[in-house]
DNA sequence: TTCTAACCGAGACGGTACGTCCGGTCTTCAA
DNA sequence: TTGAAGACCGGACGTACCGTCTCGGTTAGAA
């Protein structure tokens, strides 16, 4: 989200269609240009805006762009297909595709990189974007629970710690074959992905 | 590697203990600044070097950054320790640990990010980072399936495949804990973690 | 002068305190700031008002220093020290000490330097500033060809130039001593200048 | 004159075309835009030289305007006409026809108005504009002496007082006339007031 | 007394220049 | 030929200010 002042009445308000141009020339320059040809004078220019306006919205680059991309991982979704297998191979195809857009992955890596040394910036990548896709594994593991794929919670445990570890491994595999390996995520891999995720190293 | 001239003989030749100062300096710097705050300027200022001389046998930044950071890299080893599951929990140790450090962690995203569109580069990163740490894999499974933990391979199969897929999951895991979720890797995650990779979800 | 709605009648009416304090605090802002880092929102903060009530009355920063100013030069006065040399020297340390008043100068050269290519600028410092002061050259001209000192008009005769020429002179010198040539107008110096303009480089 | 480095003795030396360029696009972009539309890069523009460059030799805008204009009013002569009258007449014409030129007089009035309140660049001024100019009184007045029209200076008195007078009443009047009181400087005009030096005002 | 038009403070807006910084190149002199 | 030094071009940065605009709210005179 950008900056709103908080307690103020007086004065002209701030546009609200701005926010909205402006995050959308984010991610068209984030298409055309990348993240290192991206500036932000070429941002207002698109949105029909003044440099100023950004600036009195979002502290800088990083910040603008963590709110620019966030809203295209809430489009993840999970329809329930049948089983866990499916489930999985639905979502990390979905995953994936998502990650082949070029505003998501430039965008996306470019802001995990500044956060490394910006706590401010991880924590905003954090809510805004890593925790809130958490509902997907939430879901997906009720669901083979109900089925009896999965063991049910043992009683008096915190399955916060399992989902987490869920959400790292499988948004980390898929992250880490596209951007870091540089290789496809396709048919094949999501298979050998949902057969190791499901029963293991031993039986493969 | 740095730009080595190839058949040159004459003039003053190239200072051997300038490479080293010079990727020395470059991780100091990033430990010290992080990326977004590195300079090639000073870069050079600390390795008592000038810019030329920089330029003169990398590119670029995102050039220098890569070969400052790799050699990290190839401190990771295997030793041995008994069984799948202590080895594999040896080294996601020994990987998070190497991600704690600040120059590893933030010049690894960073020529990462600018990877997503610099197919140069990509293609950099993986020969010089990522394809040599798939011994690691290698080696494991060849010691696993000596000790009969994992099935050898069918005959006629290609086990590349199933070598990438393990290392972008282990990989993955990690740098997705550490930098994205941004979540400590201690005993507990890495017991947890290895127990879902050799057993996998279902029996979780 | 401020603009005024001319054939207004209802609605509220416009604060007339808000002008003088306005004028106030461009003098103020003026002394402390100088001309380059003057600024509206100062001077609006200074007065106690809007910058919106500023550009209603005034078009523009430099239309606001011509009045803030114009009021300091209507406050040069004649007495009749009985004699023209006494007399000019009276009005001319009078101009001299109002140039020492930051606000004087700083505003004065400022408008004057925008002056040079804004003719509708030009206009308005003429007739808020210059042409007011003519007065003092008529009166002390009229004085002295009563008592005999210089020679009257010839009949048939247009005394403008030679009054505008004398104001030229006068009014020049000491804005040239004080503003470009940088030094003092002291006794010594208004001693010289009055004998110079008395009697000639003939006789000096 | 631009800042240029004292002691030092490596490094690539400062392209001495490059001041030229600069200092004649400055004078260009003065007559087009005037003072206040004048901006850095503008002149750099013109001038086919980074922004850099500039601010490398000028602190700032006003600085290099003083240089830009300076050169100017080196061109002023005092041909030998014969007579006190005609050299003064002379000079008088040249000075105003400087001051018609858009850049001499819009630079001229900016910086003095900037240097209201700035010692440094007030002496700028001095050293490089004005007491430059003193040279031509000196010799007008070493002529009027030899041909007799003016008394030869008693012994044991500094003519620099004298010296100073006559510049600032001749330059303040021809200023004044021209940039302030906004009227021109014709021949009609130059003949009164040179009169009016020469014989002062009891004979006018 | 109520209506209402013009006023007011506050502050966001588009635009534009500022002066700084850095990437990557080029030019000099010395080793 | 390499190296150190540092000037060079190009271009983005984030800030500051101008003059305009849009709010909600106030105020005096007209109805």
């Amino acid at each position: 989200m950008s900056t709103h002042p908080t307690g103020k009445r007086t004065g002209r308000p701030r546009s609200a269609s701005a926010d909205l141009a402006i995050l959308e020339a984010t991610r068209a320059a984030l298409v055309e240009l990348g993240w290192g040809k991206l500036t932000m004078s070429d941002v207002a220019g698109r949105a029909g805006v003044a440099k100023t306006t950004l600036y009195r919205r979002w502290a800088n680059k990083h910040d603008l762009a963590v709110d620019a991309v966030a809203v295209l991982f809430d489009e993840l979704q999970l329809p329930d297909l049948g089983s866990l297998r499916a489930d999985v191979e639905g979502v990390v195809l979905q995953f994936a595709a998502l990650l082949e857009r070029p505003e998501a992955k430039t965008a996306l890596m470019a802001v995990v990189a500044e956060a490394t040394n910006d706590a401010a910036l991880r924590l905003r990548i954090r809510s805004s974007i890593v925790d809130r896709q958490k509902r997907l594994v939430v879901e997906g593991r009720r669901r083979a629970q109900r089925r009896g794929e999965i063991p049910p919670d043992p009683p008096g445990t915190d399955p916060a710690p399992q989902i987490d570890l869920i959400f790292d491994v499988i948004a980390g595999a898929v992250v880490h074959r596209t951007l870091v390996s540089g290789e496809p995520v396709d048919a094949t891999w999501v298979a050998g992905f949902t057969a190791l995720l499901l029963t293991g190293l031993a039986s493969a």
